[in-house]
DNA sequence: GCCGTTTTCGGCCCGACTGTTTTCAGTCG
């Protein structure tokens, strides 16, 4: 068992005791737990066995000896005790229910104990009957929005999330690996392109063991892969399975020679494809998944590489993230696709937390996983007052907390100067590594005295003008009052990124508004606004609000606002989401020229002043 | 259920907002 199952059925159990009414702070001891289970870097299931250290689970924050007995049944028995009889009294498609916006536990609770009502289709069915009227504290607006609510979580549910469907491509991806003669494993499909979600998972596999005489024993490696739940078929070069989650997987063994045009094709999208079709046509060819033939004589034209592919066609290789059949094959034909931003590009990360609000890590801590990453500044952005809940920051914590973060920054900068510390001790590694590109450092890392501030109803902010006057970087968002109406919103918004003090706008709303609620605020309104004073409008690249990408991005650039790719990191390891955000950002069309961290830190930090 | 102790049990992030109320419970971050 893995530790994102672990911590999933830990997070379930608390959900369950919350239904249950439980002892709250049992609830949140379970809720921590599961948080520690997920961010540890190794396997708890090799530390909960009969002969490992018992302590070894113990030195864990947040695990005391009640919660490793309970890790080592998990692992020996795939559940526990207390989740077992709370499965008793509670069914499991109770747990849906709260994903639907406005479900807690309480109402939950209520609706079993009322009306025996455990999972979302006899809730709508309820819904539809108006019988929900007849319970305390449930009007018609209430109904009319759950009923608006399950809509909505219908149409998204059936995906998975890019994180989520990266890490099981990753996690299958090693296992056929371990069969000797593979060489590439590329996942394809709506992942490859960098959708926010994918339906299914395509993995395309070569190598020596693929080739057609032989391929035979890597397919039987494949249909008896440990993790797969499913067997739905087996063919001579294809193996279909489903995980425990139902995630669907299509794995395909092809040999070398066809691999480039096998990628083509499975990476799509369907349109791209179409399209790309109607142009070999044109050409006298014809395109499928083995090679791009000549019609006269079937002669292969190109199959081994993509790159090939698409020049014989007389094509500028088209980045996977861009195949939407929106303009890009006319731009590559005419040699103006644009130079795509990577991951070297972005040189720091504006958004994320310490342990003076909600973070995971001190300040020290953060800037040297930045500086792990090549990164060569952050700002760290704990939360203000408003947010309570995670030990908001009042005018003068804040900048107390200020002086702190300055404090590191010299500290490292003296650290450089005197050539040692991190940045000098990465550079040494990477020398002894023998890594490609390897650059001195020039300048010391720095770190950057932010805040994120609430926005209010009213659009003002919950912290004092003078206060954000003092800081580098002001991150203003939205954590409350997401039933606004959308005019109310924008103006809320626009007030606030009308705000000289104000820098960046972070994610417009919370997370579980995000999970289903559609962008309801006026871009076209706000953006300009934004633009005007030289302000980023964030795109946050926490994978749990992905779903703001494709059109604010374009919105944002038709408007041109400078971007910022930002990871609102609560965790060192959390600074590694920046890799999503930038396939966004690719999706869009965007270069480096577009964002705001991709410019060295002396002129970044001028452009702010000036703004 | 965890933690940190005055080593045996008390404390454990809480304010804003909504829909329902006429004073507040539930949800959210």
């Amino acid at each position: 068992m893995d530790n994102i199952t672990l911590a999933r059925l830990l997070d379930e159990t608390a959900a369950l005791l919350e239904i249950d009414a439980g002892d709250p702070f049992r609830i949140r001891s379970y809720r921590r737990a599961a948080e520690a289970v997920e961010q540890q870097t190794t396997q708890l299931a090799t530390l909960a066995t009969v002969d490992a250290d018992p302590k070894a689970l113990l030195a864990i924050p947040g695990i005391g000896k009640g919660m490793a007995a309970n890790i080592r049944d998990l692992v020996a028995t795939g559940t526990m005790p207390l989740r077992e009889e709370l499965l008793q009294r509670y069914k499991p498609t109770m747990l849906e229910l709260l994903r639907l916006p406005g479900m807690g536990p309480k109402t939950v609770a209520m609706l079993y104990s009322a009306l025996s009502i455990s999972d979302i289709d006899a809730l709508e069915e309820a819904a539809k009957r108006g019988d929900l009227l007849t319970l305390p504290r449930m009007g018609q607006k209430f109904t009319d929005k759950l009923l608006k609510g399950i809509e909505d979580y219908r149409k998204n549910s059936s995906r998975f999330r890019i994180d989520v469907a990266r890490e099981h491509a990753e996690r299958i991806s090693e296992l056929i690996r371990l069969f000797p003669g593979i060489e590439t494993i590329t996942p394809a499909g709506s992942l490859r392109r960098g959708r926010e979600s994918v339906g299914d998972l395509d993995l395309l596999v070569t190598g020596p063991a693929c080739e057609p005489d032989v391929v035979a024993a890597a397919v039987e490696h494949v249909a008896s892969l440990p993790l797969i739940d499913k067997l739905l078929a087996k063919g001579q070069n294809k193996v279909s399975f489903t995980l425990r989650n139902n995630l669907q997987v299509d794995v395909r063994l092809l040999p070398r020679a066809s691999y480039g045009a096998a990628l083509q094709y499975f990476t799509g999208s369907k349109m791209h494809n179409v399209a790309l079709r109607q142009r070999a046509i044109k050409r006298g060819l014809t395109l499928s998944e083995y090679a791009l033939l000549r019609l006269e004589d079937n002669v292969v034209v190109a199959s081994a590489t993509e790159q090939e592919i698409y020049n014989a066609l007389d094509l500028d290789y088209i980045p996977p993230e861009l195949r939407e059949n929106r303009g890009e094959i006319e731009a590559a034909a005419n040699h103006t696709l644009p130079t795509l931003i990577v991951r070297g590009d972005v040189r720091g990360d504006l958004h994320m937390h310490t342990t003076e609000s909600d973070g995971n890590n001190s300040i020290r801590e953060m800037a040297e996983a930045a500086i792990a990453r090549g990164l060569e500044y952050i700002a760290i952005t704990d939360h203000s007052k408003n947010l309570a809940m995670t030990h908001g920051m009042d005018d003068e914590r804040t900048l107390a907390h200020a002086r702190r973060i300055r404090e590191v920054s010299d500290e490292l900068a003296r650290e450089f100067a005197a050539g040692r510390g991190p940045q000098w001790e990465r550079y040494e590694e990477r020398l002894r590594n023998n890594e490609p590109d390897i650059q001195k450092p020039a300048i010391p890392f720095r770190i950057l005295a932010g805040i994120e501030v609430d926005i209010l109803l009213d659009g003002s902010l919950d912290l004092a003008d003078e206060t954000l006057a003092q800081l580098d970087i002001v991150v203003a968002s939205v954590h409350s009052g997401f039933n606004q109406p959308g005019e109310e919103m924008t103006a809320r918004m626009l007030r606030a990124v009308e705000n000289p003090h104000v820098h960046i706008l972070g994610h417009p709303t919370g997370r579980k508004v995000l999970q289903r609620e559609p962008y309801k605020i006026d871009l076209a309104q706000m953006l300009p606004a934004a633009a005007r004073f030289g302000v980023a409008v964030e795109h946050n690249a926490s994978p749990a609000r992905l779903d703001l990408s494709d059109l604010h991005l374009r919105l944002a650039k038709e408007h041109g606002c400078k971007l910022v790719v930002n990871t609102d990191a609560h965790a060192t390891n959390e600074l590694d989401q920046i890799d999503y955000g930038i396939v966004q950002l690719r999706r869009a069309w965007l270069s480096a020229a577009d964002l705001l961290n991709t410019r060295p830190v002396d002129e970044l930090l001028i452009s702010l002043r000036r703004a």
